[in-house]
DNA sequence: CGCACATCGTGAACAGCGTTCAAAAACCTC
DNA sequence: GAGGTTTTTGAACGCTGTTCACGATGTGCG
């Protein structure tokens, strides 16, 4: 007719993001992909091989975004002459809190589509699209004058962002929906403030993770 | 027949939690829960309202679970007559390492299910069991002497708990299966070396959480 | 014991889901 | 326009959660 094959896929991935972000995992469904895309059931699987692949190209939009609005916190607080590590750790926390409530549905469908897939669906795609978040991260240590080698810093980086994913998730599994941005602000605000000082302490952090047998 | 209708709550929820650990919540089918358990499909909707009815159900057991293996951690500990902070949040993050690990499928259901239905299922009863693991965080930062107000250690133990919540799960969620125990275990005890530093300095930790806007 | 009543277990039936695939339509190429 | 190729279609299949009339099973009472 008019569109082109990968427009369609566009305006397809355009709905399907819209229905998780609406409705979570539950609310993907081909019949109403296919119904709001104004065509076929059949057309959806013959742009993906699953639904399963539909989820898998929004969440791949998704990183991206993620890693575009982190890099953008960043470039703002550049612009605006700000190096302090505390304040730019916050502008990264205060973007992945803005991401997540930015993409209600979405994103949390994306963590429980990995949950569901193990190892299936490559991975490396994913990761490498988290890494680019944890070197600005490692970035922002390393200016930190940490004296941090590097694969402390590496560790660093990576602990930091499981830390405020764990905080941001957790909180929003938690009761009142009032209270949650308050006490997510405050933990993130808390964990910053002990990594920091903890990091300005310097010594060695390598310990055996061996716990009580 | 034979046994009395709570006897049988309990086997459909055993046999529940096989089905979940062993495929995820997709594996939790009624069907197959009645063909197990010996009943028929009907009799399941005659014991729970749901199938999310049985998941609550077992999501309770395993939360149930999890605050024993934590009070079990600090008891062994106590046994041991050790006292040290940095040992006791090890113990208490290993012990949810051990423990994630040994329901590699009910508790991501449990986690995954939680983010399906946001605020419905009175979080009341989830929160009242998370609770309990709080407390046992805050009083184990509460005798390592670092002078933190009631408020204030009431943070840092969500704080800890949410981050090494989320190392743990972004690290199940990474890419090769033999480096993720090793990478979990570095960042928890980066994590609670760092946050012991952290704390030891002291100072105040209320920033306000507010961002570049 | 017999009868009425309540309770409980049953599985066929229904609506909805993801997915497939023979056929139809559309599109090329000559 | 004919012949061949590609794309689109939607009916059909097997599976799912959930319901509900029906029959079985218990229970209380005269």
């Amino acid at each position: 007719m008019a569109l082109d094959k990968e427009e369609t896929g566009e305006r397809v991935l355009a709905i399907a993001e819209v229905l998780l972000n609406e409705g979570g995992m539950d609310n993907l469904k081909a019949r109403t992909i296919a119904e709001q895309a104004g065509i076929s059931v059949g057309s959806v699987y013959n742009l993906f091989s699953d639904l399963d692949g539909v989820h898998r190209a929004v969440n791949m939009r998704l990183l991206d975004r993620l890693g575009v609005a982190g890099a953008a916190a960043m470039a703002d607080l550049g612009r605006r002459g700000i190096t302090d590590v505390r304040q730019r750790l916050m502008a990264l926390a205060g973007a992945y809190v803005r991401f997540v409530e930015a993409h209600p549905g979405s994103w949390p469908a994306l963590l429980a589509f990995n949950r569901r897939r193990p190892v299936l669906t490559e991975p490396d795609v994913y990761e490498a699209r988290l890494d680019q978040l944890f070197e600005i991260i490692a970035s922002v240590l390393a200016d930190g004058g940490f004296d941090l080698d590097e694969d402390t810093r590496r560790i660093a980086a990576r602990t930091l962002w499981s830390s405020v994913h764990g905080i941001v998730t957790s909180g929003y599994a938690a009761r009142s929906v009032r209270r949650q941005a308050d006490e997510i602000d405050r933990q993130i605000a808390f964990l910053v403030g002990v990594f920091i000082r903890g990091l300005e302490r310097g010594g060695t952090f390598a310990h055996a993770g061996k716990t009580a047998s």
